[in-house]
DNA sequence: CTGGGTGGGACTAAAAAGGTCCATACAAAG
DNA sequence: CTTTGTATGGACCTTTTTAGTCCCACCCAG
């Protein structure tokens, strides 16, 4: 039995942002009453006229007395700031979550779903879903998506729905081989998008073990050259944050990086860096693609990654990462704070 | 403790009429499916338009499937549904009996308010406050009101916003002196009525109990006459619905009436006039003002009647009143059903 | 092939929301 | 008594959203 707000959450998400909104504004003239508007405004950091809107409905449902003193509240509007105390907590408490981390890791944008993905494997979908409802709206003056592999961004693809014609988005993986199983591989990966999606998609045909001279030449094949540019110039990048041992075991990376990855306590990864806790790199995974540097302003990224376990993860990556976007669950948001 | 459905009838109504909608939405794509816009809206009875809108936020939250054969439901969409079921019999539970009054009465409309009047007085001023609100839009096209006597009626008055200078209304009593106490005289709460809307009034200055001279006489009275004039030519009028016997004791009638009334078996009152169960007029209260015929289909009438025990009321004078506006409580309405 | 259904795009009219400014009223302080 | 700061409420304009209307491409069964 999932409860009501969780429904609602479904079916009209708007409405618990204008609930809380309305809410804090109750709250808020309880705390400074008798106020006007313009403190008021200043107070709850919205333009005067929205507010104004807002407080005209109260006042007109009786929760809210408006005179030319100020606003003060009615019985009833104290009655329902009661009622709803408990049920705010449940409703904002996400968002408070969001607002925190925000600040806190110098976010653009968090989004966080409940759940754990540690406990329940369904709630990476849901934050597979969160990130494709975050990216369409940008998909209008942007096309070019470079992902990378790893199991939280292949949910992301499961979940990809289709868009309209007028902008196909072009997928490319953001970096060469890293070594994971197929199905977690970023070419994989991508090409599941494009199809989901109903997109294009190029591939990066590297092996993963070269030699230098090797690379050098595959670098400058044509076919991969041009790959190499399109994810250079990517507008929108998809990537995962793993835990670092955990992936060098995955990623069955030789015994020598491994006591590297170790030695210098490394906790995070992300598209082939390894971070330690202050957000240092300490290894990186020899390919070619995306780096680390071009990781610029101009990009709008996505980090995805959940899960209590990964807090400390997120945390390190995010001390290094540029100013992205973050999908979380709520597990992992709640370990981080 | 209120649920939390009764706090966000409050706080935020017309969200849980889109909620409502869209549950609608969802159940008759479960029954159709797999159904095209096209049926559904014939189905819901709405534009194709906007069920596309809605439909298409639906498909974006994942709860209903959008293909070339047309929609089907989701698991999730499913399951959604199944949770809303317990709520929505409470959310909606007095929409669908507005429905179901509004043909079984042949009404243009009714509003029903929670709560029965008989048991708990404060539910009056919510049927006052409905009515106020229904009457709002209408005061930009009408201006003229005529307002009968009554508690439930001084209710309203109680509960009347004061509204822009623009369209400023104009209040007159339905009927002259009926014999009720001074504060539920319609005289009384005309002014008030006038008073709280920030709006002008006149009043029928006419004595209870008068010779047929007299009468005749009183009616010939400019001062009389000009607001019998405005009387007849009210676009709005808000009148109560009382139980026969009760008024005709609250009145004071002559035992001589008394006895009329209950010899015909006479069970609802409204301005004045005494009716059977079958909507006969078996007696009427000697007044200048409004009569029966006067309600014609031009003016927009009210009537705002609730608790359980008046429901026999409201029945027997909707057999006979035209196609008006009711404005009742759950409890009347339940015992009308 | 055709005729009924499907979704989806495009354009326009209408309505709502939001930004900005000002008139006015009230109360406390000078 | 006047001034000043605060309050609401009205007015007006721009922007955004919503809704109405058509039309097209598509799919599938008869």
């Amino acid at each position: 039995m999932e409860t009501l707000i969780d429904v609602q959450r479904k079916l009209l998400p708007d409405l618990l942002d204008v609930m809380q909104n309305r809410y804090r504004i109750l709250q808020n003239v309880r705390y400074l009453q008798p106020v006007g508007r313009r403190s008021l405004s200043v107070n709850l950091q919205q333009t005067e006229r929205v507010l104004r809107a807002e407080v005209e409905f109260l006042n007109q449902q009786g929760l809210l007395k408006i005179s030319p003193q100020g606003m003060t509240m009615t019985d009833e509007g104290n009655h329902v700031l009661l009622e709803l105390e408990e049920v705010m907590k449940q409703v904002s408490g996400l968002h408070v979550l969001e607002q925190q981390l925000m600040e806190k890791l110098n976010l653009e944008d968090v989004i966080i779903v409940p759940g754990d993905s540690d406990r329940d494997s369904w709630v990476q979908r849901d934050m597979g879903k969160a990130c494709i409802t975050r990216l369409m709206p940008l998909l209008k003056a942007k096309r070019k998506i470079a992902v990378t592999g790893g199991t939280t961004i292949a949910a992301v693809a499961e979940m990809m729905t289709p868009m309209t014609k007028k902008n196909q988005p072009l997928f490319v993986p953001a970096r060469g081989g890293l070594g994971e199983n197929v199905e977690n591989q970023a070419n994989t990966i991508c090409s599941t998008m494009a199809r989901k999606a109903s997109g294009e998609y190029r591939l990066l045909h590297v092996p993963d073990q070269l030699s230098e001279e090797s690379y050098q030449m595959m670098v400058e094949e044509p076919g991969v050259k041009e790959v190499l540019d399109l994810i250079r110039s990517a507008e929108i990048v998809i990537h995962g944050i793993g835990e670092a041992e955990t992936m060098a075991v995955r990623r069955k990376s030789s015994t020598e990086v491994l006591e590297k990855v170790q030695a210098n306590h490394a906790v995070a990864e992300a598209f082939g860096y390894y971070f330690d806790q202050i957000g240092n790199v300490v290894h990186k995974v020899k390919t070619v693609g995306l780096q680390l540097d071009d990781l610029t302003e101009e990009k709008t990224i996505f980090a995805v990654a959940g899960g209590s376990s990964k807090a400390n993860a997120i945390a390190a990556y995010m001390k290094r990462g540029p100013r992205q976007v973050l999908i979380t669950d709520e597990g992992a948001a709640k370990s981080l704070i």
